[in-house]
DNA sequence: TCATAGTATCCGTCTTGGCGAATATGTGCA
DNA sequence: TGCACATATTCGCCAAGACGGATACTATGA
């Protein structure tokens, strides 16, 4: 088996070896329609978990795990201020990635669609 | 930055309402290992079935259906060939994607590995 | 200090989906 | 026409993880 054991996963040094994993875990992090729509409204600027739990929906424990793990994966930065604690995109490739996927996307919305092999959980408010 | 409602999908197909699902689907696809892996093998170039099983060590029947997964999505593209099935990445923008990630992740990749909120599936075989 | 409000974490439940193995489909060759 | 090979599909099993609700944590203000 090919495996690049002696790579090490170093902060800003990411081999080719055993990355797989943690680059399928960023792109996970995006896999789920809550956690993209958070991350596409906090495009939009700063907002508080609060915001989110009105703009998303959702319950807002989930919310601050959806937030927490959007930090995690480096999407998203925290800012604690008093009792609040705002959220924002502070790279401006995560903007580019997005555009990006969706530009893909949007090129194969039919057959993506279609796909039955990966079904996103229809969490989150089904589309409104 | 305000650019989040702007965007507009060049397909022209997607709005901005239900287009979350059917990103969050389109980096899902991305979000396991054992896909990425395989859909990173095909960047480098147009392989067979039977290449891809050898490569990545999954059964047969699995890379099969991954594969299908990734041409669904729009990643990859199929060509037959008698008994044979090839396949490829077509458009360069996947790369882009691919390689815009990877940077990303890597800025990051201590706190993604650490993040116990996602957890990717490791590849083939469970963790040891 | 206590009450309150904003946020984070824990827990039980249930669905998604990755896995190998078995099997089906399809193509080329004798 | 039947066998062999390459690929696709189906099935049962089981872990990852998304959900709401309950609860813990923390900072502000009275």
């Amino acid at each position: 088996m090919s495996e690049a054991a002696d790579i090490a996963p170093v902060d800003g040094l990411l081999g080719q070896g055993d990355e797989v994993g943690t680059v399928a875990k960023f792109f996970r992090a995006l896999g789920d329609p809550s956690r993209l729509r958070l991350l596409e409204f906090l495009l939009d600027g700063e907002r508080s978990v609060s915001d989110c739990v009105a703009h998303i929906g959702l319950s807002q424990g989930r919310i601050s795990t959806h937030l927490a793990c959007l930090a995690d994966c480096g999407y998203v930065h925290a800012r604690r201020e008093g009792r609040w604690c705002y959220y924002r995109v502070t790279d401006p490739r995560v903007a580019e990635l997005v555009m990006l996927a969706r530009a893909l996307a949007a090129d194969n919305c039919t057959a993506l669609d279609a796909c039955e092999r990966i079904d996103a959980p229809a969490t989150a408010p089904r589309r409104m």
